[in-house]
DNA sequence: GAGATCCGTCGAAGCGCTTCAACGATCCTC
DNA sequence: GAGGATCGTTGAAGCGCTTCGACGGATCTC
């Protein structure tokens, strides 16, 4: 291994100017600069990440804590963790993959060690075990998704809620009364992972501002339980016209289902879904949706975690950006320049495609 | 942040004592041992990472390197990964995630950089770029999939071409004589990624072995794509009444289709997939599948990446657990004992569920 | 043109850990 | 009971880097 004495030998210079052309902490003169980085170059000179991370106790390392359970959003977890990637390295940092299989504990040990400067935590529960330590740890740390208590942290996400009265609002806008919502499995309500909830409050804000009727039913991905579902919508209330799937495995059995009995998408019912654009996309009907903005949500993650880190480099401690009072949320302010703490909520678009049209004649 | 040497004065003992607790390397007593522990634990100690990677010149971390592309199997990706991180982790590892974006320049930054110890590389191409780089990087390496030349490399992967057999044989076995495959899209093969060829060449086998007759259509996951290829194919072979499925995408449209037509399945036609548990379990029939096992692929790619570390630590170099001679394979041999370079095929397991019966009297 | 200022470079001190050689103490062995 | 092994522990030497203070020389200021 080349290390950087040996740079600074064949260059001519000393360790400590070796070092400056690389930090861009010093001014170096270009002709300096120029025959240090002709010798990194022939040399082949990579600086050692262990002796950069004790000497400068950064190590531009990310942590990133994904959900324990596959069984869901596995393509948005997955889009998102690689733009977390993605972005992390166009700005020169790399990206520590932890599961959520060592639970609570992982967020004290890579804060311990030093391992990385700061978490993005994905998959945050309303009620999460790792809320606790983040706070404890005073490391900067973004969330994706939206706890219950936000005091102190920084969480990026969908505005789910304002999902939801786009939705309704779309279909009330086409002239639907009676709609029906295909939400997510009864486990996601029971989890309390937060969004299903904002997005309903979003629909009944909807619904109500435009006098529809709702029905709300979770539902579970498979055809069967799809079948169900429909079949006692339409018992309960044959004139439903319009409908906003939220659960991505549920989209394909209902298109086949509502073929099958003979309803025309969109001039008999209408479908608005909740999912990726290329889930959309890929049904035998194109739908309309709104999206789930996976990249986005991973590249402001990144930016944002990585003005805290800034921010408390900055103000020469460790930390997360703000104080922390214990506990009393006194003058939360805009604190010191950089980078506050705050809740990004990521405005929802609708695209319109095939799913939806004018409701039918009553 | 607590350092060792605190450990050491609250435990009244030498540095090198708490760093030989910690690594077991020499024989401390009990009571120190015991002593030393606790005060570990009454200080909340964490080894620091940087310090430690920079004396051992180990970083315990392993690189594994993404597709960038997410266009394709992302559940099976996904679960790799996972599986990937939960094995490292029980092993006292951590994972760097790396995305394709960096391209080969990756290999060279982390190896160079001590940032990882080994690295495991997915979605493996034929002539994949990287592999001239992890040759030369000389680091302990494992592929999840099969590039052409394996000279040298370590590789782990479906035995694909058992899978393809299997499939032929069980469809064969009921009955049928005419069958047709839904291939992977055209991009796939373009890409030669290489298990679709080799998927090929197994259903070859089997057809040539059992006497059928065999029709292979590349097809893409959309709806409309499906429909078409379906046609020509019952355009063309009549009286096929046996599918392969081996694009995830294309099974429930194929599914929708089939029910359309009128086809009953297993009835009038069978259809074996190649896919995950999950998935085949999640269409309206429950599919007779050949399972891709990610999580098993995962942990054997963690299980020899960690041997060959082991390996290259006893015989006191860095390296690949096996002598690169300038291209000369001589010689291979077992080697030094630990882990010599080997392809592991897991051998497929064909799931008999709902969408295969016998053939239908003709 | 003397003093203050700035620029570019260097030397040295550490960051927190691992590991080697060494050493006293205890245990055998004959 | 003397010599050698073995065991448990220690001190010190780095690992490769960052960063602080210092310093000579050029530039500016009045």
């Amino acid at each position: 291994m080349v290390t950087l004495a040996e740079v600074a030998r064949h260059a001519g210079v000393s360790a400590s100017t070796v070092s400056y052309v690389l930090s861009g902490k010093r001014t170096i003169s270009k002709q300096t600069r120029d025959r240090v980085e002709r010798s990194i170059r022939e040399l082949g000179y990579h600086p050692n990440a262990g002796a950069r991370a004790l000497a400068s106790s950064r190590s531009n390392i990310i942590a990133l804590m994904m959900p324990l359970r596959t069984d869901m959003y596995v393509p948005v977890m997955m889009e998102i963790a690689i733009a977390v990637a993605t972005t992390a390295r166009e700005r020169d940092r790399d990206v520590l993959l932890l599961t959520g299989q060592e639970g609570p504990a992982a967020v004290r040990r890579v804060v311990g060690s030093g391992l990385a400067d700061a978490m993005i935590l994905m998959d945050v529960e309303l009620q999460d075990d790792r809320l606790p330590l983040v706070h404890e740890a005073d490391r900067p740390a973004v969330l994706i998704g939206l706890p219950a208590d936000t005091t102190g942290l920084t969480c990026v996400d969908l505005d789910f809620t304002a999902t939801g009265r786009l939705c309704a609002e779309h279909l009330a806008g086409l002239g639907h009364r009676e709609i029906a919502v295909i939400g997510e499995a009864a486990g996601v309500y029971e989890r309390h992972t937060g969004f299903a909830e904002r997005t309903m409050t979003g629909i009944r804000e909807g619904v109500r501002q435009h006098g529809l009727r709702m029905l709300h039913r979770p539902c579970e991905g498979s055809y069967e339980s799809v079948a169900g579902t429909l079949a006692r919508i339409f018992d309960e209330r044959p004139g439903t016209t319009g409908f906003v799937v939220q659960n991505e495995a549920a989209i394909g059995p209902l298109l086949s289902l509502l073929r099958q009995q003979g309803r025309a998408v969109p001039e008999d019912v209408s479908v608005v879904a909740v999912c990726p654009d290329q889930v959309a996309t890929q049904h035998s009907v194109a739908l309309t949706s709104v999206a789930i903005p996976a990249e986005e949500m991973g590249r402001r993650a990144v930016e944002l975690v990585m003005a805290k880190v800034d921010a408390a480099e900055a103000a020469g401690g460790r930390g997360n950006g703000s104080a922390h009072g214990n506990g009393n949320g006194s003058a939360a302010g805009p604190a010191a320049a950089g980078a506050p703490d705050r809740v990004e909520l990521l405005p929802p678009q609708l695209t319109v495609r095939s799913s939806t049209g004018p409701a039918p004649r009553s």
